[in-house]
RNA sequence: CGGGGCGUGGCGCAGUUUGGCUAGCGCGCCUGCCUUGGGAGCAGGAGGCCGGAGGUUCAAAUCCUCUCGCCCCGACCA
């Protein structure tokens, strides 16, 4: 490729919407640019970089019995009600008619589709194990798009569904894929590492993130520094804490006081003297529509998830201020669990919790020397809570770590979730009608090519690793009006070429500098670059991205030197 | 959706508070000269209905109303 010819529009300042690396560079080097929120067009170099680990990505799928399909963008409703989803995924799918009425969506991921192509294919367990795949475009039109493709609302995602005739074989599927995900993420030049983490509302039960850590994440990433343990924060487990009688203090009268416009646990405790984890916080939500509550330790965060499995409903939120005036009889703030008439259920740290201040149920009042079991009764006492760095880890003695984390792909035991709702059954040997038994896989692939400029960059531009990168070489004159440096490079080009090795020539009349700045900018992991002086002594210079390292190498060794570093990946 | 911020040539910004004359600056772009090992220099030039629609006013980028878009912080997920 001409670089005079290379629709790749760098530049020179930093476009301000995007916020970080990745996206920024991703702008500058020409990469790719926002068609709207969310949604991006890539350019000649950034699909090169996506089309590099798509290939990766099916060779390993392909490794494992992996076989590609392409599943339609435009999905029907029908298929949607059948599993329930087309209710359960909310505002997040979008949606559409065609001219006489009948509803679509534009597919936000595919279980359904591949489960209704399957279900009426697959009659017998000899066509078992399947494991199909595909490289497409997902949408969701999610509440909050941000950092380029980080987080889109169209974006793309190779997606591998398997089917199986029994827990074993799903095992063998979901322990081939994780592998195969290991192999990938290294080839990418990543180190992803896989966490337990939830399901999230594509169901399931046993599932791991695989997670690249960087300050960019999204996600916080529980670690044990002593044990193999590591979850999502989301997910990552708290301890069971069981009542414990030696913390037990003289229990003190209740009594309640006046906290004018103290709402918050940070003014409560400052106006009344004390520490956040003495105080209850009393969160109200509707499950499902009706009103129940949770307690939780002042100085711990809720998680919802944890409280929507505990609670089995199908939907969580918190509650509106009608709601929650019309439960405790006072405005948001003033909650607390003494006299409540809905269900509480209670954080496992609460448990020795004594002389608590809670919210009165009345406005501007709280209770001070609240206690478990003489004040309130709780309905149920479970792991409600965020777990957060300094926690206990769940499987050893150890103190939990955190790290931010990009979550670039994940893999799910589905189980019969979908093949029971949409009636994908086979026929074991016996004989008997059994649904078939699932998994399935993503790779975020924009979200990987984000991860790995977050991991690979420096003040000059990309880092790209050679086994991604857009072209492997570039070869720069510093003068094309010399005639014996552009003969040379026009010479050196051509002989990379024949030999299969993707290679660039800045053939543009630009001043070298500027030709260094958009090489090192774009991220080539090789450039030659050609100049008088060294040419004379029968030289070529060799520079590498990543360590700025200066080879110089006499011309006939050029082309093998390259090969060679090409071959060991730099 | 809640909170915060921003829309002015391709990119980055100033001007808006306190309306006023041909709407500025840097980068990029075009032409010429010059220059060629890290985003050079000189000269000339093109390009903007100031996001859009209404309104106020003798006069609106600037004030008012509505609207659209974008970014950041929180609830979702690959």
């Amino acid at each position: 490729m001409l670089m005079s010819q290379l629709y790749s529009p760098t530049l020179r300042e930093t476009p301000a919407e995007a916020e970080i690396q990745s996206h920024k560079l991703m702008l500058r080097a020409g990469l790719l640019r926002r068609s709207a929120t969310g949604i991006y067009t890539y350019l000649p170099l950034g699909l090169r970089v996506i089309r590099k680990v798509e290939a990766i990505i099916r060779e390993e799928m392909d490794g494992i019995g992996g076989q590609e399909v392409l599943l339609p963008i435009v999905q029907p409703a029908e298929l949607w009600h059948e599993t329930g989803r087309w209710d359960d995924y909310g505002a997040e799918m979008f949606r559409l008619q065609d001219r006489q009425g009948r509803q679509f969506c534009l597919g936000p991921t595919h279980e359904e589709i591949v489960t209704a192509l399957v279900r009426s294919e697959v009659r017998s367990y000899r066509q078992l194990p399947l494991r199909l795949y595909q490289i497409q475009n997902k949408y969701r039109d999610e509440i909050r798009p941000r950092f380029g493709l980080m987080r889109g609302r169209e974006f793309i995602m190779k997606d591998m569904y398997s089917f199986d005739r029994d827990e074993e074989g799903l095992d063998k599927s979901y322990w081939d894929a994780y592998h195969a995900y290991q192999r990938i993420f290294a080839r990418c030049g990543l180190e992803a590492r896989p966490v337990e983490a939830d399901s999230g509302a594509i169901g399931g039960d046993v599932t791991h993130e695989f997670m690249v850590l960087a300050d960019a994440g999204e996600d916080l990433v529980l670690y044990c520094p002593a044990c193999s343990y590591a979850a999502n924060s989301e997910r990552a487990e708290g301890v069971a804490i069981e009542p414990d009688t030696s913390l037990a203090q003289e229990l003190e009268t209740l009594t309640e006081v006046a906290t004018p416009n103290a709402s918050t646990i940070e003014q409560i405790s400052a106006f009344l003297q004390v520490q956040p984890k003495d105080c209850i916080k009393t969160l109200i939500y509707l499950a499902d529509g009706r009103p129940v509550a949770a307690l939780i330790r002042g100085d711990h965060g809720l998680n919802e998830i944890k409280f929507q499995k505990h609670l089995g409903c199908s939907s969580l939120e918190l509650a509106d201020e009608l709601t929650i005036s019309e439960t405790t009889g006072a405005p948001v703030g003033f909650a607390g669990p003494v006299g409540l008439k809905i269900p509480l259920y209670a954080d496992y740290a609460v448990v020795n919790m004594y002389n608590a201040v809670v919210g009165a149920n009345k406005e501007d009042h709280h209770l001070i020397n609240a206690n478990l079991n003489r004040d309130f009764q709780v309905k149920d006492f479970a792991d409600l809570r965020e777990t957060m760095p300094g926690d206990p880890c769940p499987r050893c003695a150890a103190t939990l770590e955190g790290a931010r984390g990009i979550e670039v792909g994940q893999v799910f035991k589905l189980g019969t979730k979908y093949s029971s709702a949409l009636g994908a059954t086979f026929l074991q040997e016996n004989g008997t009608e059994t649904p078939l038994i699932m998994g399935c896989y993503g790779i975020g692939v924009g979200r990987t090519v984000a991860a790995v400029i977050e991991k690979n960059y420096d003040e000059d531009g990309i880092i790209w690793p050679m086994s991604i990168a857009p072209y492997q070489v570039i070869v720069v004159p510093v003068s094309m009006k010399d005639q014996a440096q552009a003969e040379a490079a026009t010479k050196l080009y051509q002989d990379l070429q024949k030999i299969g090795i993707e290679v660039v020539l800045d053939d543009r009349d630009e001043r070298p500098g500027v030709k260094f700045k958009d090489a090192d900018l774009i991220g080539f992991p090789i450039r030659v670059t050609i100049g008088s002086r060294s040419l004379e002594q029968g030289q070529m210079e060799i520079v590498l991205r990543r360590t700025k390292d200066k080879l110089s190498v006499p011309i006939a060794e050029v082309v093998p030197t390259i090969q060679a570093l090409i071959k060991d990946g730099e």
